[in-house]
Order: structure tokens, then C-alpha cells, then sequence
DNA sequence: CGCGCAACCTGTCTGC
DNA sequence: TGCAGACAGGTTGCGC
């Protein structure tokens, strides 16, 4: 669900509302959801600190706090990060955590199938291997480079697809912006990563680059769950090229759109502008 | 270390 | 209609 560009909208959105703002209470109300921590000590970690700036890192979104501490949480598959106004009465069933904030506003984290996260870290030096030890390169930052795509690749015999949703190779992209990013650059899905010529690591470097952008563009895709911080729909599912687009034409050539199985995850392709990769042995 | 897959959890859709 | 099974956008841990 929420990708790259779904939490770059919602940081964009949370920024100017809640950064200088100051948590007045913080509740976990279901323990998974920071496990295996304890819910009382996470709450007592944050109550009381003020939000100093509001960051994201391939689908994490971070919460930095004064006193070099952060809150770091993932929206998984189904988690919404909803910033609710005062006096907004809100009555959600999938409410995982909260934080109350000075003014009377509050941030609440809903999900439906629980596996949305947020964790408490203290200091820059263990915020950072904490990150990087999980992600690549960040693919919107001017240093990710077709160069640095294709050191990345290197030796790489799983399919291109896999390779995509590894977030330790590549940060922020999963299963929608990866076929997106594949058709753009006419690339097959099942191609071993390790074996992409120049010209598809340049191609393929430009297609992730502009689907996530389209992406960013459109306040995200709200194929399901899905929603802002505002609890509204983002568009970017209307301007999907390939991805949920089985049977349906493709917009560059006409042929139609099939769905295979790769990576273990739904993926759309174009037969005709997305050739199959030759079959070895 | 690289790779594929089951598991985590809940709702919805599909096929019999 | 009812129900079992597959599937859903992500990540982690395990086995090979």
C-alpha cells in the first residue's frame, strides 16, 4: 500500500501542522504495534517532547523530537497516519496508537491488519545504521545516479521485479511503483537484475524516477486502504500505465496487458512492449 | 551472502 | 446462499 510516494504526501501534509508542536500524550493502544517494546515505556518516551521536524526515509516516516530522539513508524500494507482535528470525533476500530498534541489536535495510527510499526530511537548514531542498515539509496536524491543503479543490479541473478521491492537495494519502491517503473522502461519483469544492458539501467533508472514522481504528483495511489493524512484518496490509480490494468490495452501500443506472478507478488506487464527474457539452458 | 518462501493479520473477492 | 481458499500495496526470518 503505502509506498514512497504515499508517505512523501503524508510528511509533506503532517510537516507544516505538526512540526514545533508538543506531544501532550501519547497512547499505544495495541502492543503489536510496537512490539516487542513495552507500550508504557514507549508512551513515556514520548510524552512531553516537542516535534521538531518531520522526515521520511524509503516508506519509514519519522518523527524527530527534541533531544536528538525519534519516533519511527512503517504503515505496512494498511496503516493510515491521520492527523485529526480538535473536537473531531473519531470513532475507529483499527486505532493502533495515538498522539494528543498541544492545541488539542492528535495524529492517530490506523490499521487494519496490524502490521504498521513505530519504534522509539535515541540519538542521530542510532538513527542512522538503524536506516541504513535496512535501505538503499534514496532514488529521488540527485546522488542516485543510472551509476549507482547499476552497482546495485551487479551480479543481481533474481528477477528485476525482486530487485525493485528490495529495500535494501533501492528505497520506497514496492509492487505498484516497480510495474510501473518496469513499463516505463520496457523492461520484462522476470529479466535477472544482474544482466540489464546499459541502455535498460539508464531506462530503468529514468522509469523509477518518473513513476514515483507521477506518484508524489497525484498525492499517491488509493487502490484500497489507502488514504492521506486528511483521510482522503490520492489519484495516482487513475493514472496508472500497467499496474491493475489486466486486459486493458497498452497505452503504447495496444496489445493487451497481462498479469503474471513474480517475486511472489501480482504483476502487470505489456507482452509486446515488455519482451520475455530469453530462457537459458 | 543471495534467493525464495512462509509467516505476521484481517477483510474481501472468487469459485464451487 | 454458504463456505473454503486465494489474494491484497510490506517486511522479516528461516532454510537451502
Amino acid at each position: 500500500m503505502p509506498e514512497l510516494p504515499e508517505v512523501e504526501t503524508i510528511r509533506r501534509q503532517l510537516a507544516p501542522r505538526v512540526a514545533g508542536t508538543v506531544i501532550e500524550d501519547a497512547e499505544v493502544l495495541d502492543p503489536l504495534w510496537c512490539s516487542p517494546a513495552d507500550p508504557a515505556a514507549v508512551e513515556a518516551q514520548l510524552r512531553g517532547r516537542r516535534i521538531e521536524a518531520i522526515g521520511r526515509r524509503g516508506k519509514y516516516l519519522i518523527l524527530a523530537l527534541e533531544g536528538e530522539r525519534f519516533l519511527v513508524m512503517h504503515l505496512r500494507m494498511t496503516g493510515n497516519l491521520l492527523w485529526i482535528a480538535r473536537d473531531d470525533a473519531v470513532n475507529n476500530p483499527y486505532l493502533r496508537f495515538r498522539l494528543a498534541l498541544e492545541g488539542g489536535d492528535s495524529l492517530q495510527f490506523v490499521d487494519l491488519r496490524r502490521f504498521g510499526t513505530g519504534v522509539v530511537v535515541d540519538g542521530r548514531e542510532s538513527l542512522d545504521p538503524y536506516l541504513d542498515s535496512r535501505l538503499g539509496p534514496e532514488p529521488l536524491d540527485q546522488s542516485f545516479t543510472p551509476d549507482v543503479l547499476r552497482s546495485q543490479a551487479a551480479g543481481r541473478k533474481a528477477p528485476v521485479k525482486a530487485f525493485l521491492l528490495a529495500q535494501d537495494r533501492i528505497a520506497g519502491v514496492g509492487n505498484i511503483y516497480a510495474d510501473e517503473a518496469l513499463f516505463r522502461a520496457r523492461i520484462h519483469p522476470l529479466k535477472p537484475a544482474g544482466r540489464l544492458r546499459r541502455d535498460q539501467i539508464e531506462r530503468l533508472h529514468q522509469g523509477i524516477r518518473e513513476a514515483l514522481e507521477a506518484g508524489i504528483e497525484s498525492f499517491g495511489a488509493s487502490i484500497d486502504r489507502y488514504r492521506d493524512s486528511n483521510g482522503a484518496r490520492g489519484s495516482m490509480q487513475d493514472r496508472f500505465l500497467i499496474h491493475r490494468r489486466e486486459g486493458k490495452p497498452c497505452p503504447r501500443c495496444g496489445a493487451t496487458i497481462v498479469k503474471i506472478r513474480a517475486a511472489g507478488r501480482g504483476t502487470y506487464l505489456c507482452p509486446r512492449c515488455q519482451r520475455a527474457p530469453a530462457r537459458s539452458a
